[in-house]
DNA sequence: GTAGGGTTAG
């Protein structure tokens, strides 16, 4: 949790960083120099696919055919666009010519499998590599193991893992890289930190010889700090540079951020100074977190003179540094200096992001200046730009807001025109602005055409039929569609439960609203705290305080904590109820200072 | 010619 202290902390940290003038000519002196330590990351060049596909398509219709092998490098190239799609279809292509693909082919398949989340068909490939006589290597099992990741099972990318090892393979770093980062990804950093730990280690035995690389140290410098687990993250910064990997401008980034997020500014701060002694010069990706975090601290006018600073030492900002900033501005309500930022970057004469007009359009709707909103999206079309789907959501969203359903419904039927297809988020703001405005036919329509024409709604276009539907007093029709979930294979989430439960109480039909809830708790739903919240708020409005102490003790005994909605039910339960007071207190979880976040 | 590829916004 970010303190207040430490949110102060990292104000004067910030500004002391740009307004320091004798750190500032300390800072221009070393980072006007090259990074002395420096061994770039080098991307690799950019591909060219069409070149890729043409050579592709000459070699296809040649006959005789070329050699098999020399149709891997266009797969290669298509692959490594991660055009999965494209590299399947060009397979397919060979099948029907009657090539088939060498073993390095095969391995490109395989892998194309593994990225594209079908890891069973790259199994496959591997039972055809056998088949043919040939011999997996690591390469196909370090495939095997990003392809299990990708699909979440970490438990078998583990024990294959293992199993190669017994079966005298040897990982290497891009094996355990692909392990590790797999495991971050798939949200199990405290897996990858062991299993680090067992390799670097050898406790995998096999006499592997670990020699990780900075790539390597990155990704799970990446997945700790992600996850906030900062001290974990400075110790493998230490080992790594302990092993004498120097760390680089994206480690560091990593890192520092990592400690943003987690509000130790000083820490960043630290790290920051560090990097630039070292001769590393920051990039526009570290300045952006820095801005970033800034902003979300509320300290604006810092993250502009950092912008002003990162100018002033010849780094480009991007568009992300203006979107960031510009959000940050229209966040706090600054829509003046919104709007000054957003005129110079207009001034600079580069053409602009669709998604920096986003910002700024989301700016003014967010403060009920839907005409300012509209004027920007005229800007957007008169200055030859294309609006995209998230500029007619943000819109709709502020039409729907202010009432104002007729150019709301306006402005929905010229998407189409514009080129721009409605997405489900859409629909969703549809059909819940059509419920809140009081034209709930016409969100059934929406909602029946969509159906009619095979679109697949979402659960959350469901809950806001559900919430019109209830709030309308139309409980028959609620019902009927809550029931009919299964049959549109979404399952009910603990939103929706809360729509219905509050619906019938509303309705004054608190035995079904309790019939629910029972249901739930039967059926092994593990009941959130908005779900008891909304059944409590249902017996106190009616006046039923025996039933809302029995609820918030079965709250206390499954250690649901109460939130700052429970609290308002408590207090108005009291106010109203004589002889609950003392009863309450008898409450394991409430009475509990320590765990009660009433907020 | 096949495997990991790392930091930033919404």
């Amino acid at each position: 949790m970010v303190s207040t202290t430490r949110a102060r902390e990292a104000a004067c940290a910030a500004t002391a960083l740009v307004s320091a003038n004798s750190q500032k000519a300390k800072l221009s002196t070393i980072m006007a120099s090259p990074p002395p330590n420096s061994t770039p990351f080098t991307k690799p060049p950019k591909i060219d696919l069409t070149q890729a596909l043409k050579e592709f398509n000459k070699m296809l219709q040649t006959q005789p055919p070329p050699p098999i092998s020399s149709f891997n490098a266009p797969l290669a190239a298509v692959a490594r666009a991660k055009k999965h799609q494209d590299v399947i279809f060009m397979f397919n292509q060979m099948a029907g010519a009657d090539l088939f693909p060498d073993y390095i082919g095969m391995h490109i398949l395989l892998n194309c499998y593994c990225d594209s989340r079908r890891v069973g068909l790259g199994f496959a490939v591997m039972g055809v590599i056998l088949k043919k006589g040939y011999n997996p290597n690591i390469v196909t099992f370090t495939s095997l193991i990003k392809g299990l990741c990708i699909e979440d099972r970490v438990g078998d990318a583990l024990s294959l893992f293992r199993k190669i090892i017994a079966m005298g393979f040897y990982p290497n770093v891009k094996t355990w890289g692909t392990l590790v980062n797999g495991l971050c990804r798939s949200g199990n950093v405290g897996i990858a930190l062991r299993v680090h730990r067992e390799i670097r280690d050898g406790d995998v035995g096999c006499g592997l010889r670990f020699n990780p690389n900075l790539i390597y140290y990155c990704c799970l410098l990446d997945g700790l700090a992600k996850e906030g687990l900062l001290e974990e993250a400075k110790e493998l910064f230490a080992e790594m540079e302990g092993r004498g990997i120097s760390a680089d401008v994206v480690a560091f980034g990593t890192l520092i951020d990592g400690l943003c997020k987690n509000g130790d500014w000083e820490g960043a701060k630290g790290l920051f100074f560090q990097m630039m002694d070292r001769g590393i010069r920051p990039n526009v990706v570290t300045f952006n977190m820095l801005i970033y975090a800034l902003c979300r601290e509320g300290k604006t006018d810092e993250a502009r003179g950092m912008l002003d600073f990162m100018v002033e030492r010849g780094e480009e900002p991007d568009f992300i540094t203006y979107n960031t900033l510009l959000d940050g501005y229209c966040h706090e309500g600054r829509l003046d200096d919104a709007r000054g930022l957003f005129v110079m970057i207009r001034n600079k004469g580069k053409r602009m992001e669709v998604t920096t007009y986003n910002v700024l359009i989301n700016g003014y709707r967010k403060h009920h200046n839907l005409e300012e909103a509209m004027a920007l999206f005229r800007d957007i079309l008169s200055e030859d730009h294309k609006p995209t789907v998230v500029t007619f959501n943000i819109l709709l969203i502020g039409l729907f807001q202010a009432g104002n359903i007729v150019a709301a419904r306006d402005l929905y039927s010229k998407m189409e025109g514009h080129g721009v297809a409605p997405v489900s988020a859409t629909y969703n703001i549809l059909l819940d602005g059509f419920c809140k405005n009081d034209s709930l036919g016409e969100a059934i329509e929406l909602f029946q055409s969509l159906e009619k024409s095979g679109y697949k709604l979402n659960s959350h276009a469901c809950n806001c039929l559900l919430d019109g539907l209830c709030k309308a007093g139309k409980l028959d029709e609620a019902c009927e569609l809550f029931e009919r979930l299964p049959n549109m294979r979404l399952a009910p989430t603990p939103y929706t439960y809360s729509i219905m439960i509050n619906g019938f109480c509303k309705n004054g039909q608190l035995e079904k609203a309790k019939n629910l809830f029972l249901v739930i708790e039967n059926s092994g739903y593990a009941s959130d705290v908005a779900i008891f919240n909304t059944l409590m708020r249902g017996y106190c409005n009616n006046n039923d305080p025996a039933n809302v102490v029995d609820l918030l003790q079965k709250m206390a005994n499954r250690t649901l904590l109460p939130d700052s909605y429970t609290a308002t039910i408590v207090v108005d339960l009291l106010s109203k109820t004589e002889g609950y007071s003392e009863f309450l207190k008898l409450i394991p979880n409430f009475s509990d200072k320590d765990r009660v976040k009433m907020t």
